[in-house]
RNA sequence: GUGGCUUUAGCUCAGGCGGUAGAGCGCCAGGUUGUGGUCCUGGAUGUCACGGGUUCAAGUCCCGUAAGCCACCCCA
């Protein structure tokens, strides 16, 4: 049995890397044309910072985390999301000092100890951004703002804008306590997982899709009833700019994040044809968060986006994205066009042409269906009676035409280019 | 973590009640001794996921393992 990769670890194979390619420079184009800088941090970070800013209560630091000791006995994980890495980079480097606000952004694998599904992998890539130093709405309207113009440049399908408002810590603390109690009176008829998250998570209750559930989840109390007078005049600016903005979206008063850095606004792109798991990206506002990890008070907002769910979802459409430029295929048919082919690959390939060669030389026949396989547009035919002459065939191969041409790189160029 | 399904050629898949494997596409060659993409003809390739078991005989039945998928759970 030959090694296999390790569960869950998928390969981006050819020609998948260059829709990833494509993907990743749409997002860093986006991000820049909103101010934002590439940050890069490690993959292996203390597991205390993980437990410390996502919760330990949560799934993903309770039993999804890649946690192991190094050779020099520290607990280490490989970083389960982004925001936690980037907020320990900023402390650490004292970011803060060098300006108030911050335009950060992030790609890069993550990694979650989940059972697999398709869309949902243990090594999966997020590309999020982050904006601190601001708690005007306005920044929460501009990272939605931003994911927006992303999803809308990839042509993604079906998309939709799920928002609700946490409140602050302590509302969100007596909205927990509320919820709870009605939970609780009603414990006879919920369902098992449904009576588990009464005291492990009760906000985690409002999503259970159990019918039976239904009714008494319909009957708790609204988190938005709790949100304090501050917190919701920010909200409905924050509506107001989307609004503005032409951002369609809907209040859910049932979406809870599943971090529990969360305060304020959270928000839930989401899109139609993703099966289960119809999540895109999603984020939210975490005002304490730097000053939970040890920082000065910064407010903070910020969101991830699962690279392998928007590339589901774009499937077909940009599945063969074509190499960019004009491709050559080089056909060099005699030992006596060797020196030729050899200058002429390098002059060619420095204008900017994609050249590729059958290095092995087979006969001209299967040279042709090489460059006929890897779409070229032109062919350069060398064989001896051309290098005998001083020049080679130039074939265009949508036309089938066949012109001779001189042995400089500057005649064949001045031909393609015509 | 729970329940269920799947795994046969490079790819997509067919193989009724057990008798050691097929198709399409792709690949290679020839038709065209120096011209591709169309067409025609021919060819190669499988430890039937892996390990056990039952049997005279297992791709086919049983058990285990692994990987993938679906619904939960959870999350991006």
């Amino acid at each position: 049995m030959a090694i296999q990769g390790v569960k869950g670890m998928q390969d981006i194979l050819p020609p998948e890397g260059r829709v990833w390619r494509a993907v990743e420079q749409a997002a860093a184009e986006i991000f820049e044309a909103f101010g934002y800088d590439e940050i890069r941090t490690p993959i292996l970070e203390h597991t205390d910072l993980f437990a410390r800013s996502i919760g330990g209560e949560t799934d993903i630091v309770s039993k999804e985390m890649y946690t192991f000791e190094d050779k020099g006995g520290r607990s280490v994980t490989m970083r389960p999301e982004g925001t936690a890495a980037v907020v320990r980079s900023f402390l650490d480097h004292k970011l803060y000092g060098r300006q108030n606000v911050h335009r950060l952004f992030y790609m890069g694998p993550m990694f979650r100890y989940e059972r697999m599904q398709k869309g949902r992998l243990r090594q999966f890539h997020q590309i999020g951004g982050e904006l601190y130093g601001l708690a005007s709405p306005l920044a929460d309207a501009e990272i939605v703002a931003l994911q927006h113009a992303f999803f809308k440049r990839l042509g993604v399908p079906g998309l939709a804008l799920e928002i609700n408002n946490l409140g602050s810590v302590e509302s969100r603390g007596r909205y927990a306590a509320a919820l709870q109690a009605h939970l609780r009176a009603h414990a006879d008829v919920l369902c098992a997982d449904c009576v588990r998250r009464t005291d492990t998570n009760p906000l985690r209750a409002l999503d259970c899709k159990v019918p039976a559930c239904q009714p008494v989840l319909g009957g708790a109390p609204s988190i938005i009833d709790f949100a304090d007078a501050e917190s919701e005049r920010h909200f409905a600016t924050f509506r107001e700019r989307l609004d503005a903005l032409g951002i369609a979206h809907e209040v859910n008063a049932q979406m809870v994040r599943g971090l529990d850095y969360y305060t304020g606004v959270v928000f839930e792109f989401t899109s139609t044809g993703l099966g289960a798991k119809n999540t895109l990206s999603a984020g939210g506002r975490y005002d304490n968060l730097v000053t939970e990890l040890g920082g000065p008070a910064t407010p903070a907002v910020g969101f991830a986006c699962g690279v392998e769910r928007l590339l589901l979802l774009l499937g077909e459409m940009v599945h063969d994205i074509p190499p960019r430029g004009t491709r050559l295929f080089l056909a060099v048919l005699s030992p006596a066009a060797e020196k030729v082919a050899a200058r002429l690959s390098g002059a060619l390939r420095e204008a900017g042409i994609r050249v590729e060669e059958d290095l092995g030389r087979a006969g001209l026949k299967s040279q042709m269906k090489a460059a006929n396989r890897v779409g070229a547009d032109w062919v350069v035919l060398l064989g001896e009676d051309e290098v005998a002459r001083g020049e080679a065939g130039l074939k265009n191969m949508t036309t089938g035409e066949q012109v001779a041409v001189g042995l400089e790189a500057e005649a064949m160029l001045a031909r393609i280019r015509s």
